[in-house]
RNA sequence: GGGGUUGUAGCUCAGUCGGUUAGAGUGCCAGCCUGUCACGCUGGAAGUCGCGGGUUCGAGCCCCGUCAGCCCCGCCA
């Protein structure tokens, strides 16, 4: 089929724009068809761009013989030109925000054919699986669902950057390219070509730049930036991500939040919803023992208890023993209220209690109170007066399901966080309609390292010992607080700063509590303890994770459907199937050799062109080292341009 | 590094106890259709049951391995 050209064929509208206000008026319009509706003699097609949908229509009495050929040949996807006159519909349809007009086509150009989508375009039918999905992102994007998600996103950005522009902060660019740091995640890392066997790191946070411009007097610093880090995926979590970096010099905690409070205040409204500032302070202390965790879902109201005097004198051992071990280790417990919670099946807390398993627990012990009266795990070894104390220390007035667990705080707090959650949703005591904010302050410095066997900072090592706990860096380095705060919402960070250390004596303290000596901390942050020591100003900042961000303000719970181009669970790029090998040269140019676990070899598939004699020398001659399963890759055999499709086959260990 | 789960037509899925020629909806193709908008009606094409091996007279189904997607734990200053 011959395309239309582009030429001079312009819109004068954009579709989603149309109402019978432009009835009567000559139209041209672009756009993608939806869907071609083939009446017989009666066609209907919608065209769909970024700003809505348009229903186009010709007939077979007006329509010239060459538009209705056209017409014919439309299928979906295909990308078109309308020329017509808006009209009113005889039947209007109020599903549709044009649904009131309709284009009575006068000419028709088709600029692009399409082929069958491999998956549903619209949003009305079910969603693809995700693979797929990400293969054909670029169609998956065309969704309204991904475009409204787009686009908030871009919202989002905008209003970020109005918003502190207006608060005088300044927006910086800083570098990609940077120091690899012992501290934190793993660094993406990219070899030097100039200095071989170098490296450079991409940041997984523009920390120290920012810091270093507050040094430089600037203030205010902003920066939207993407970060790196070369750990392990999750549902929120990418190997690349997008930071609101701010930072300020003169400012104590509060300042912070009450600059970030006014850009929350500034955003909820895209989501429908209200941030009322100043949000609640909870001391991380506090959030532990409450939540049993460090980001709670205030959207629910249930609290975890500590219940475990009331079994000192208890048969029950499990939880004696815990009584007796002078606070090591406790019993904490949840109580959740409602006929549907006192109610709840063997079968149900089956299933709890092997998620508390998987957390760690041992079991789940429970009691519930319900139609048929106490019912517990541990009923044997609860008598009249026990009940009464247990239900009364829980506030159980009628029915409702306790739910327990016995150990250290971090066992305890681990599974009945979760617990809390789950429980919440399930029982329909979690308001999903709401935003909570809050700010969870006062971290600890530092937490110990099973696997270094030292202290690490909680946050990094530039982070401000509480003043008050000072002494304790020496001491008592496990007790000492932090000048630092993570802003959470609906039980997401959604980000986290502190105040930072601005002198270098202290900066040299904090080092050495990490156990990083003079000498190293010289070594990697020499440049850091030189700006502290040339006048640097009290500072402090945060960041947020904007795609965390975006993905609540769009209530959807994954990250990966506000990013336009995101990677699987297992950091791959399924449509362009990064990361991938490089050809020996450039190794070769960088220095670099690789350890390759299997070899892999020209597999069995080979295309029409090749003769059967010339089958069995590819097979033997290409030993291709590739992360793929499977790939297609051209070759030149006998003067032959041949595609071979290579699989990959155990090997012995690449030399 | 560990655990769970999914993989069957282009897409979304069903497939009973291992037993005839592997089904449905949708999409696609063709024909008919002047008010559709999830158009309708009639007909049709479409399958490496992820891949490899095994058990069996017989495997989509059972076993072993493997690849991929998703979720979680560890990890993520």
């Amino acid at each position: 089929m011959k395309l239309d050209r582009l030429g001079d064929f312009q819109r004068t509208h954009r579709n989603g724009e149309l109402g019978l206000a432009q009835a009567g008026q000559t139209v041209r319009l672009l756009g993608w068809c939806r869907k071609a509706r083939n009446l017989g003699s009666l066609i209907f097609i919608d065209l769909r761009d970024r700003w809505g949908v348009v229903q186009l229509v010709a007939n077979e009495e007006t329509a010239s013989p060459e538009l209705l050929a056209k017409l014919k040949v439309v299928r979906g996807e295909f990308v078109l030109g309308a020329e017509g006159v808006v009209a009113e519909r005889e039947a209007k349809n109020p599903n549709m925000a044009t649904g009131d007009i309709e284009i009575r086509l006068t000419d028709l150009r088709i600029f692009n054919t399409a082929q069958t989508p491999p998956l549903p375009v619209d949003d009305a039918g079910q969603e693809a699986n995700e693979d797929l999905r990400l293969k054909y992102r670029f169609l998956d994007l065309r969704r309204d669902k991904l475009q409204r998600n787009m686009i908030l996103r871009s919202e989002v950005a905008n209003i970020t950057r109005n918003y502190f522009r207006k608060h005088d902060f300044i927006d910086f660019e800083t570098p990609i390219l940077g120091r690899s740091t012992p501290e934190g995640a793993r660094d993406y890392l990219v070899p030097s070509r100039v200095h071989s066997g170098e490296f450079f790191a991409l940041p997984q946070s523009p920390q120290l730049y920012k810091q270093l411009l507050q040094v430089s007097g600037f203030e205010r610093y902003i920066q939207i930036c993407r970060c790196f880090r070369d750990e392990d995926l999750r549902a929120d979590r990418q190997p690349e991500f997008t930071q609101i970096d701010v930072e300020m010099s003169f400012v104590r905690q509060q300042d912070v939040q009450t600059m970030i409070e006014g850009l929350m205040v500034e955003l909820a409204p895209l989501a429908g919803q209200t941030a009322v500032a100043p949000f609640l302070r909870l001391p991380y202390k506090d959030a532990m023992e409450w939540y049993g965790s460090d980001k709670p879902d205030l959207r629910c109201a249930t609290k975890i208890q500590d219940v475990t005097a009331l079994f000192a004198q208890s048969e029950f051992n499990l939880f004696r023993t815990a009584a007796d071990s002078h606070g090591q280790r406790r019993v904490r417990a949840l109580f959740f209220p409602g006929e549907q919670a006192g109610g709840y099946s063997r079968k149900q807390l089956d299933e709890l209690q092997d998620v508390a398993k998987h957390l760690g627990a041992g079991g789940l012990p429970y009691a519930k109170w319900g139609k048929e009266g106490f019912a517990s795990s541990f009923k044997k070894f609860v008598d009249a007066e026990a009940e009464t104390a247990l239900r009364t220390a829980l506030g159980a007035s009628a029915e409702g399901l306790a739910v327990f667990a016995v150990g250290t705080d971090a066992q305890t707090s681990k599974v009945l966080g979760e617990m809390r959650l789950r429980l919440a949703k399930t029982l329909g005591q979690m308001d999903e309609s709401r935003f909570e904010f809050l700010w969870v302050v006062d971290f600890p410095l530092f937490e110990w390292s099973e696997e270094n066997q030292r202290f690490v900072a909680c946050h990094h090592p530039f982070t401000s010992p509480h003043p008050d706990d000072l002494e304790l860096l020496a001491t008592n380095p496990g007790a000492c607080r932090a000048v630092a705060y993570d802003l959470v919402l609906n039980g997401y960070e959604v980000g986290g700063g502190s105040i930072r250390i601005h002198d270098a004596e202290t900066q040299s303290r904090m080092f050495r509590a990490i156990g990083i000596g003079e000498a190293e901390a010289r070594e990697k942050f020499g440049f850091l303890l030189d700006a502290l020591s040339y006048g640097a100003p009290p500072h402090g900042g945060l960041a947020l994770g904007l795609d965390r961000l975006v993905m609540l303000l769009a209530g959807v719970d994954n990250i990966r459907e506000v990013i336009a181009f995101p990677k699987t669970a297992q950091a791959r790029c399924l449509m362009t199937d990064a990361p991938n090998t490089v050809d020996a040269k450039q190794l070769r140019e960088l220095r670099i050799q690789t350890e390759t676990p299997q070899q892999y070899r020209a597999g069995v598939m080979f295309f029409e062109s090749v003769p059967a004699e010339l089958q069995a020398p590819i097979a033997a001659l290409r030993t291709l080292s590739t992360s793929q399963p499977s790939s297609t890759s051209t070759m030149v055999l006998d003067g032959e341009i041949v595609k071979v499709e290579t699989t990959r086959i155990p090997g012995p260990e690449f030399e």
